[in-house]
DNA sequence: TTGAAAGCGCTAACAA
DNA sequence: TTGTTAGCGCTTTCAA
């Protein structure tokens, strides 16, 4: 059976089309009599509005898509959470789709839900800049986990996170420290290096950098293999997955952590405090990341049509939100350097 | 600026618009000189067809929504990747919506895509099955990790997945088993639990059960406390984060597993192999479970419009794939029951 | 406050 | 093969 829409509501209520269209878009602009005959009308028919005929009209969508760069890591559930939940409260409909790390892959996605959506949320993007700032200049962008001026964008803030790190290892007697890193177009992994290598001077540390590996635990076997060549004394992980799999692959060669070698990780996702022994990593406010951005993407949203952020001078909202480094068990005393194998 | 539509490319490349809806509609009914010439104009405007005045129009709009219970759940992940990958091969764009675990959300969220989408697949929908049927009365539906007649689904074979564990305690020597129940409104959970108990006394097994709880590794706890005070010597939990949140409780309690207390799991997800001791657990197919069920929607929507399985009397689809049960250190021979605490 | 009518961008008869 | 034309269901002036 065919849905039924306005002009059979109309004539139920006997009004106009357009009465009933009001009733629905501006309720204020309609009688209360009218307006209550109008809803009991389409109640019994059944009527739902049609948001493509409604989109076509107006242009909004009251829909906004996040794009997770990976959905499979653990890390964007409570971003994914927070996001829906503030979309929820302002009516939007958030719709999430899984770039399998992959830029070609996010790019599809993007371009699938170009006219279908109101703006995007890019999480974690592996999107060149230049790509980034063409989609900003026509649409509206929020990122998460990257920043790129002038798009507005949350994300940890990794100079105060990474100095916690820092100090964590200076405090522990350590001289040294690897690097594990993640995948190339990770524009966060970029920063971490960036933020861990310039404050190691001056905790007195020295900074060494392996991989790129792609973050999962599976591929966490190549990373220990790789750090362990360098004989260091504590090892951080592009994220949490990363690490767990390099503390199996330890346990598997028997190298004790954290013993003979500490481990640090990125994220605090849930599985961090399941594993043996538990990993120390820096956490964040993921949910409020989320809820954030979505309340970015929403002021856009308001902004007159066809302005973008950086259109004119305007201070574009980059949002830093503090970490948290959560000891576990993964990280101790240095220990002398593991014996190359 | 403006989008352009097919009307600035007609102008452009000097035909009707009809034309151009037609060389990218069905671009074989153009000829190949005209298709280049449009398409050529289509790009140096950089113009892309709107979606939704065409689903306005055809009534299809390419998409397809998955509904999860919690994505928060690693057991959804694999489903997900593969209904992507399958709707991408189709050219669909899939959409993800959480449902959060509760029925008034899955309801909202559905409710939010139903004229935006030309399908909707539901995994682990906690939905009563009178809504489900209304549901899929008026629109296209296909149900995962869920049954009921006559709606298209795909499951895990729970009956011989259970009698696997099953033969699995009785060869270790158990004589009773408790089952720590999930959410009320979880058909799987009712399923698991039914296949449990039916199968219990031809193995020679006695069956219990505790619960529900919401199955998450906090609620655990609660979950071996009560499993605990029967003086069981094994523990089937709803899920594997349940599983893993009863072995944490009964690490910290003293209780030995599996030296005191065999745990099972259902799902295998990632992190039951990062857990100490491992997770013995009942795995699936999921990926595949999830490229079926996007097929099984392909289907339904190919069929004349209007038409819903279950109209006439055909058979509906209704898979059920294999299960195996991965054995790892969680399980092992009876012990004395354990003393009540 | 309500109705009439135009049109959002596209597809699909029907004609040419 | 291509053009003309009439909507799809809705919102939004503009009048009444």
């Amino acid at each position: 059976m065919q849905q039924p829409t306005i002009y059979d509501v109309a004539r139920r209520a006997g009004v106009a089309p357009s009465t009933v269209s009001r009733a629905f878009g501006r309720p204020e602009r309609v009688g209360a009599r009218t307006r209550e005959q109008v809803l009991a009308a389409a109640k019994e028919l059944g009527y739902v509005p049609n948001p493509h005929a409604r989109a076509l009209q107006t242009g909004r969508h009251r829909t906004i898509a996040m794009v997770i760069s990976d959905i499979a890591n653990p890390h964007f559930f409570e971003l994914i959470r927070g996001a829906e939940q503030r979309a929820k409260a302002a009516e939007n409909t958030l719709v999430i789709v899984n770039a399998e790390e992959s830029p070609t892959i996010e790019r599809d996605q993007i371009n699938g839900l170009l006219r279908s959506v109101d703006g995007f949320i890019l999480a974690a993007s592996r999107l060149p800049d230049d790509d980034l700032r063409a989609l900003a200049s026509k649409h509206h962008v929020v990122l998460v986990d990257r920043e790129l001026a002038p798009l507005p964008s949350v994300a940890m803030d990794t100079g105060s996170g990474c100095r916690q790190i820092l100090e964590h290892f200076a405090s522990l007697g350590h001289e040294e420290f690897t690097y594990c890193a993640g995948p190339p177009g990770s524009w966060m992994g970029a920063a971490r290096w960036a933020a861990l290598k310039a404050g190691a001077e001056e905790h007195g540390l020295r900074a060494r950098r392996v991989g790129p590996y792609t973050p999962t635990v599976a591929n966490g076997g190549a990373a220990a293999d790789g750090a362990l060549r360098s004989g260091t004394t504590a090892l951080v992980a592009h994220n949490d997955l990363l690490a767990i799999g390099i503390m199996r692959r330890l346990a598997d060669r028997g190298v004790r952590v954290p013993a003979d070698i500490s481990v640090l990780g990125f994220d605090d996702i849930f599985a961090a405090e399941l594993v043996q022994p538990t990993l120390t990593t820096l956490g964040g406010p993921d949910a409020h990341a989320g809820r954030l951005a979505v309340e970015l993407l929403l002021d856009l949203l308001k902004a007159p049509h066809g302005h973008h952020v950086g259109d004119d001078g305007e201070s574009p909202h980059r949002i830093r939100l503090p970490t948290s480094l959560v000891l576990r068990e993964s990280s101790g005393p240095a220990a002398r350097p593991a014996p190359a194998p």
